[in-house]
DNA sequence: CCTTATTTGGATATGTAATATCTAGATATG
DNA sequence: CATATCTAGATATTACATATCCAAATAAGG
């Protein structure tokens, strides 16, 4: 491409930034579901992966994985060996969506800035020039600190009560649905 | 796994919902830094793709790629032919993040439900129950929607002043950069 | 003490979407 | 006619979410 002008230096630009997404995985809505699941469960002992999945009709073996975050962030506790499972660590009117949310996707940013105005034309900059954090990365930010803002002001217990608001009764369907056996 | 009453159905559950997650891809980014650039360079004329890719030194045919949608979100217009290339639609000042992002990631939610309350437990109940949508999602639509509300409130006017006024002079380097001749 | 049911952590497999490149066709310049 | 560009589609590559499996630790019950 011999433009007047034009570099193809494009093939050693360095990958400056980490890994630049953040998705809201499947794995965010099964955690919030099964806290609920635990609130209206939990009442006599540890609910097991298995007693969960099924009430979702979730894989568990991927379900335990994703609810070891939670685990880990002090959203849940677990107790091993046989009558194991899990419980609620705090009651549902502590516990967000952000943080449940934070659990299993990590603080990581939806957006994260590659830098690429490192690059190319701003490569001759000098290094002060970058001290300033870019323009539209403070605006990507601002944008997400509303998001959090507002799952942070939800929490599970709201959630909860707009459920049984809207089916009333949904508890105790629930707990007859796992009193009942099933081969 | 014979627990007092769990059926292993888990298998043959029905992936419901589509794609789960919107990611902010890389895309994003380049499209803002090539609006930037388009309002700087675009007085004389549109610039070519490899014009813009060398400038932030990104690979051009996928720059390419990129820029596409945003020529039918009508953001961008594109002329082809010798001498040809993309210039801004519309005045910096009419343009938000949101609409970048729109154009590229599509309208979707990064939350999507896929109704996992269908399945297992809820599986039995009438469907008049799943009428109303589900706690979970409407918190989540509203967190998002309080973060696309701020990324339309975000002009890439406004963000280009605020760089201009981090590193003054930037637009002249830029031009500058652009008219030296490289081999 | 032994068996069973569980959590935990690691390894590994699978599938899908983002990233990237390439080619052929259309369009414009001179 | 030669060149430079955009457009559209096919295809390759890579990263990550999803999913399964296994070995080890832990607890309960006989
Ligand atoms: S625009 Fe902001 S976010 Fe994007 S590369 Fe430049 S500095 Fe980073
Ligand atoms: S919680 Fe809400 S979002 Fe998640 S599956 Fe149930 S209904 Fe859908």
């Amino acid at each position: 491409m011999p433009d007047r002008g034009i570099t193809p230096a494009v093939r050693n630009r360095t990958r400056t930034a980490t890994i630049e997404v953040v998705k809201i995985s499947e794995g965010v809505e099964w955690a919030a579901h099964c806290c609920l699941l635990l609130d209206w469960m939990g009442e006599d002992g540890p609910v097991s992966t298995a007693r969960l999945a099924a009430g979702y009709g979730l894989p568990p073996a991927y379900l335990n994985k994703q609810l070891q975050p939670l685990v880990k962030a002090g959203i849940l506790t677990s107790t091993a060996g046989k009558k194991g499972g899990f419980r609620l660590a705090r009651p549902l009117g502590e516990i967000t969506l952000m943080d449940v949310l934070a659990a299993i996707e990590g603080p990581a940013e939806a957006f994260q800035c590659a830098e690429i105005r490192q690059n190319g034309v701003w490569a001759d900059l000098p290094a002060s020039a970058f001290r300033a954090p870019c323009a539209i990365d403070a605006a990507m930010r601002g944008a997400e600190l509303e998001w959090r803002r507002a799952l942070a002001a939800q929490t599970l217990a709201a959630i909860q009560s707009n459920a049984e608001l809207q089916a009333p009764g949904l508890r105790t369907q629930v707990q007859e649905w796992y009193a009942r056996p099933r081969q």
